[in-house]
DNA sequence: AACTAAGCCAACCGCATCCTG
DNA sequence: GCAGGATGCGGTTGGCTTAGT
């Protein structure tokens, strides 16, 4: 309501884009970098819109993308990054370089959900399907699942152990479980969840989530920024709004593996 | 060869969130 | 603290391509 729309319609192109405009956004963005988006179109002499001209950029222009055919590894990948994570695709895309959330949403709907109803997994609970009505009533404790983020994580210490989410969601270690229920293609994701009590309510002496804590073994982010999500409100530790990271532009890495997009603002 | 259905993906839309004055 | 603008995100759509008949 009231609300101003984004760009003058009546003046601006639609749909799909031709090599001219390609070009002149490219160019554009390699002078000027990202960013004011909205008078972007204007400065680059391009009659579209400023979300138009972003998303364009970042689902195609982008020099650093893929593009081509997924692997198995990354099909896997993104199966348990949904698992964890719903349909965050820009979450699940930091952690895939070079894949954009539009496409990642794109393969889930097309491939990806097929893959797993073939499988009789529900591409929406990630659980079997005819196990779907059994599972809404097993009472939360007693669903036992793991997220183990132990050895990709090139600067995590051994011995890393439980890390508890503000969202009540207890990380283990994969050492402690003794008998992976998956034959992991990916083994340094083990996806399982337990879902326990909210923060508050388990952790009454330890704060888990302070950077700094004095702990020499464990990197204790709180489990957004675990995930890489800087500056979020629901951020818990101490990292999220100004991290002590070297780079500026990746954010907390999630599994140790920074933000796989870069920032080409730098170009400038 | 022509038609239809299904698959695929780029792009749009509207809402949510963030940022700034 | 608030309002309004800017940006980001996820859902959806539309059009092109490919496969099947």
């Amino acid at each position: 309501m009231g609300r101003s729309p984004c760009c003058e319609k009546a003046h601006t192109n639609k749909g799909a884009w031709t090599k001219e405009e390609d070009d002149r956004l490219i160019a554009y963005i390699r002078a000027h970098g990202e960013g004011c988006w909205r008078s972007l179109p204007k400065a680059a002499g391009l009659l579209r819109c400023g979300k138009s001209c972003r998303l364009r950029w970042i689902n195609y222009l982008r020099p650093d993308l893929k593009r081509g055919n997924f692997t198995e590894e990354e099909d896997e990948l993104i199966i348990k990054l949904h698992s964890l994570l719903g349909n965050k695709w820009s979450l699940i895309a930091g952690r895939l370089p070079g894949r954009t959330d539009n496409e990642i949403k794109n393969y889930w709907n097309t491939h990806i959900r097929r893959k797993l109803m073939s499988r009789g997994i529900d591409p929406t609970t990630h659980r079997p399907i005819n196990d779907s009505a059994a599972a809404a009533s097993v009472s939360q404790d007693q669903i036992i699942k793991t997220i183990s983020f132990s050895n990709a994580n090139a600067n995590s210490k051994e011995g890393e152990k439980n890390v508890t989410s503000s969202a009540g969601i207890v990380i283990i270690s994969k050492e402690e479980e003794n008998s992976p229920p998956l034959k992991e293609r990916c083994p340094d994701l083990n996806l399982e969840l337990r879902i326990s009590p909210p923060y508050p309510y388990q952790q009454q002496n330890q704060e888990p989530f302070k950077s700094n804590s004095s702990s020499s073994t464990t990197s204790t982010l709180c489990f957004v920024c675990s995930l890489g999500i800087q500056n979020s409100k629901d951020c818990s530790c101490s990292n999220g709004v100004s991290s002590g990271s070297s780079n500026n532009s990746g954010g907390h890495g999630f599994l140790g593996i920074k933000a796989g997009v870069l920032d080409y603002r730098a170009w400038r």
